[in-house]
DNA sequence: GTAGTTTGATTGTCCGGACATTTGCATTGA
DNA sequence: TCAATGCAAATGTCCGGACAATCAAACTAC
């Protein structure tokens, strides 16, 4: 006599509130999602059919089927035809979201503070104005800020925004990030062009972020978009490469 | 009298054979994307409603927006409730994928060129061990390799996977990238966790780049997975910064 | 004229079903 | 014993419909 698995799902208190305003595949998802993240559903284990499931939950199969793959969208879950849908054996922390500095700081528990060195108006060089979409020497904002952990200089950002988008106040972009200003302000945010590189360092740079001439700096530029398609920020950032390195983890597109 | 806005797929032939093995949604998807990618939709153009697009193409609504959808997450199109569906304003190339070195330089016209400098068996170090959940001292295969493009070299690779995946022929290596030859050994890719940083070269590593020591690396540190959540592949590699940088496009998580 | 209201258009969610395709396992046959 | 066949299980694809939520524009009232 074949081995009885035992089908995690059962034993799990999955519910949903039809009257609330969140939608059913949404509670589901999450409700899926938090079990794997505390363990209740263990990796490798397989996920009951689709079928059952739904019966159990007093769901249609399509609102089920929407709630794995938005796991599976998030690498959480992999399905197989003709076996069944597995959880993936962790090691997935979260996908390279478009987030800043500032965020993935304060989610590391560095408590960031910034410092505004510049906070003006300007007209456009050539390279911003091409990033941007803008006419060459109409007016955008110039920013320049240094981050710092542990008051130790982290990082030197320099950011280009087009006129009228946002009204930049020196004091709030020191108490939080620029993408946050932003967001409240009702642009969505929708994807970004970025450049990863490294160079050495020169007088003034190695000065601001207390390293020597020629030391290595990590590098990054980046170009983002809102939904409509407009750019709304154009920036140019160094990092003390021992103080700072991008982390991140990428699915693989199927 | 209002101007009346003319729907752009009105224009556009799009078509579905149901005779043919491959979805419908993907049919329409890609004939789509194309559409969008040689200009004959606009950016900004909205995409007329799904309903009289269904019903002209002789599908079903959830058939059109599963194509739809498919597109959204590629960040080619935006939905709005009550409004439509809009084409996103280009710039976007793609999304940052697992893609390996080669097949990078290969798809920017250099025909890259790679010299294996070892490829042999070695008792997993502590680092090692941690980074693909083998036991240390345990074999493992190490490969360095020495990525060239245009008789410069251009980055340092050094790889470590776990015995028995795969065979691995320095012929091969040479003629393809690591991961090409994974794929093709029916390994399914799913996600990998990286690391991208700088730091100065040493005395060794200079010397195998061309460059002095003390000059600026560009580093990246790779554990890969494939979709039963194995670890299988680690790699630490350096790159110069003054001929390879780490380029893409990320959307937001929404 | 301006502010608030209605209304039409469009996507979001959800249902219940049908059949196809793939996989793994058990059975059968040589 | 081993290979080929058949079967059951699971996900993949697709349909047609229903109602809800949201947005923008037209409309109305002041």
């Amino acid at each position: 006599m074949p081995k009885q698995e035992v089908d995690p799902t059962v034993e799990l208190e999955l519910s949903v509130d039809r009257s609330s305003p969140v939608p059913l595949y949404f509670q589901l998802s999450q409700q899926l999602e938090a079990a794997i993240e505390h363990g209740a559903l263990t990796p490798g284990s397989l996920l009951g059919n689709e079928i059952e499931l739904a019966a159990r939950l007093g769901l249609s199969r399509p609102t089920v089927r929407q709630a794995i793959q938005s796991l599976v969208d998030k690498g959480l879950l992999v399905r197989r035809r003709g076996v069944g849908t597995q959880v993936v054996h962790s090691q997935v922390k979260r996908p390279l979201e478009l987030s800043s500095l500032y965020d993935d700081l304060e989610s590391a528990g560095q408590r960031p503070a910034t410092k505004v060195l510049v906070n003006t108006v300007v007209p456009a060089s050539a390279e911003v104005a091409a990033a941007l979409g803008v006419a060459e020497d109409s007016d955008v904002h110039r920013i320049e800020r240094l981050r710092l952990a542990h008051n130790e200089p982290m990082a030197y950002l320099c950011n280009f925004l087009p006129p009228g988008l946002l009204g930049l106040d020196t004091a709030q972009l020191e108490a939080t990030g620029l993408y946050r200003l932003m967001r409240t302000a009702g642009i969505t945010l929708h994807s970004a062009r970025q450049t990863i590189g490294a160079r050495a360092a020169t007088a003034a740079e190695a000065e601001r972020l207390a390293e020597e001439e020629g030391a290595p700096l990590l590098t990054m530029q980046r170009v983002t978009f809102d939904d409509t398609g407009r750019a709304v920020e154009y920036g140019t950032h160094t990092y003390r490469p021992s103080r700072y390195s991008f982390e991140f983890q990428l699915l693989v597109r199927s």
